[in-house]
DNA sequence: TTTTGAGTTGTTCGA
DNA sequence: GTCGAACAACTCAAA
């Protein structure tokens, strides 16, 4: 009799969950389980709605376990010692989990997998996070990419792994002794903000109704930001409740049935490409993690004024489409990826606030919060990553919002004072702080 | 090794 | 108002 434990840890759902699938495959018998890490619950970078969609993902995904006769084991503590208890109280013979690519997570497995050869508990890691994972789409001579272009040409030509079917049952060992989930104030959160629907059923839903309208016409309206015109699955994405080759396939299957509408779903389906493509470079060059990709960029003099600060993430500058953008964020959880880029670039080009900064924040604010997909954002915004914006390419915040809110929709919803006397002066000249941060960056390029 | 072409998402200036 | 060039030469990828 096999006996086997499945740890969850990005990737909670059943559909297409290859690690799961493996361990089901090999086994008699599979424990699903769930540790809250206090690592990364106390790490700055978290904040409340990261937290609460996890939560709510876990409370469904345990319900579902349910359904297929097992339950979802949950425990809490340092991930190292709470498995090897684990593994004791089942005499579980092997272990799987599908990697994560982040440098936390790799160093926390690697222990673990040292800790298991010491058990004698054999370890299976399956990749899951990418579409193409770090290692199939590589440059000839054997190294990764670091633009863009030439990856994405390369990511297209491989073959897109099958989608491993939802498990009819789980037989699991008797029940463990399992802790409760906790509640958001227990893990010392209070959520301010609506929370969007949670778990694998309404991560379908909303791919569903995505690819029956609204990804035919992706390219067009995806710049819009008064439109609600992209698939919000980010959330679903960063914890998994949905797969990325999921929506690929669905995006693939789209463009077929549909071959006028093939340019505009290659758009959505490059943003897959792009989000395979950070999580490589954070992958092989996991110092961005902490600094510039460019180590010169390190050098960077920002200002780092904090009431300049302070009033960005308020969406109190005075320019009415970054405080648009911040509101939305600030009350929703989410913002508009075209929003993104324009409040990247002010805080790093016109405030000239260290874009670690704004990468926190959001970080903190996100539902969709990933490591990856979020600094190489910021990177590219500020300058310093691969495929860096040419650093004398500064938004100004007028002409976007005259190019991407024509009508003022955006900014009426979230700054209605904007015609007041109540509406804040802009807090710094944009013609001034641009002319400053090309001096800044003159400065490190010598 | 050397050479060549190209690089997510822009802005400003001057004709 | 429109349009093309400059921004500043840099780095990467591939031949």
């Amino acid at each position: 009799m096999i006996r086997s434990l499945f740890w969850f840890r990005r990737d909670l759902r059943l559909n297409d969950n290859p690690g799961l699938s493996l361990a089901l495959k090999e086994s008699d018998e599979v424990l699903p389980l769930f540790i809250f890490d206090r690592e990364i619950l106390k790490s700055p970078d978290i904040g409340a709605p990261r937290v609460a969609f996890l939560l709510t993902s876990l409370e469904s995904l345990g319900k579902n376990l349910t359904h297929l006769g097992s339950y979802l084991l949950i425990r809490q503590g340092k991930p190292i010692e709470q498995l090897a208890a684990i593994l004791q109280e089942t005499k579980a013979t092997k272990i799987y989990w599908n990697t994560d690519l982040e440098p936390y997570a790799l160093k926390r497995d690697a222990e673990m997998q040292a800790c298991c050869n010491d058990l004698g508990v054999q370890v299976h890691q399956v990749p899951d996070q990418c579409i193409q994972a770090p290692g199939h789409v590589l440059k000839s001579d054997g190294t990764p990419y670091t633009v863009f272009t030439p990856y994405s040409k390369i990511w297209k030509q491989q073959t897109v792994p099958i989608l491993h079917p939802r498990p009819r049952a789980i037989k699991s060992p008797s029940e463990l002794k399992s802790i409760p989930l906790p509640s958001l104030g227990e893990l010392g959160h209070t959520l301010k903000i609506p929370l969007p629907a949670a778990g694998e059923k309404a991560a379908h839903d909303l791919l569903n109704s995505y690819i029956q309208s609204g990804v035919e016409s992706y390219q067009s309206r995806r710049n819009l930001p008064a439109l609600d015109a992209t698939s919000r699955l980010s959330p679903h994405l960063r914890f998994g409740t949905i797969s990325a080759r999921t929506v690929h396939r669905a995006a693939a299957l789209a463009r077929e049935k549909n071959p006028p509408a093939a340019k505009e779903i290659d758009v959505f389906i490059s943003e897959l490409i792009w989000r395979d493509f950070y999580k490589t470079i954070l992958f092989y060059f996991p110092h961005v993690a902490l600094g510039s990709f460019r180590p010169i960029y390190d050098d960077l003099e920002w200002e780092n004024n904090d009431r300049l600060f302070q009033a960005w993430c308020a969406g109190q500058t005075g320019f009415p489409i970054v405080d648009a953008a911040m509101r939305q964020l600030n009350t929703t959880g989410w913002m508009h990826n075209r929003l993104r880029m324009i409040v990247a670039s002010f805080l790093t080009k016109d405030l000239l606030i260290d874009w670690r900064q704004g990468e926190r924040y959001f970080m903190q604010q996100l539902y969709d919060g990933d490591l990856a997909a979020n600094n190489g954002g910021w990177q590219w915004a500020a300058g310093t990553g691969t495929d860096a914006q040419p650093y004398f390419r500064i938004f100004n915040p007028e002409s976007q919002a005259k190019k991407f809110d024509p009508e003022g929709i955006l900014i009426e919803k979230y700054v209605p004072e904007i015609n007041s006397l109540r509406y804040a002066a802009p807090i710094v000249d944009h013609g001034q702080r641009r002319l400053k941060a090309l001096a800044m960056f003159k400065k490190v390029r010598g």
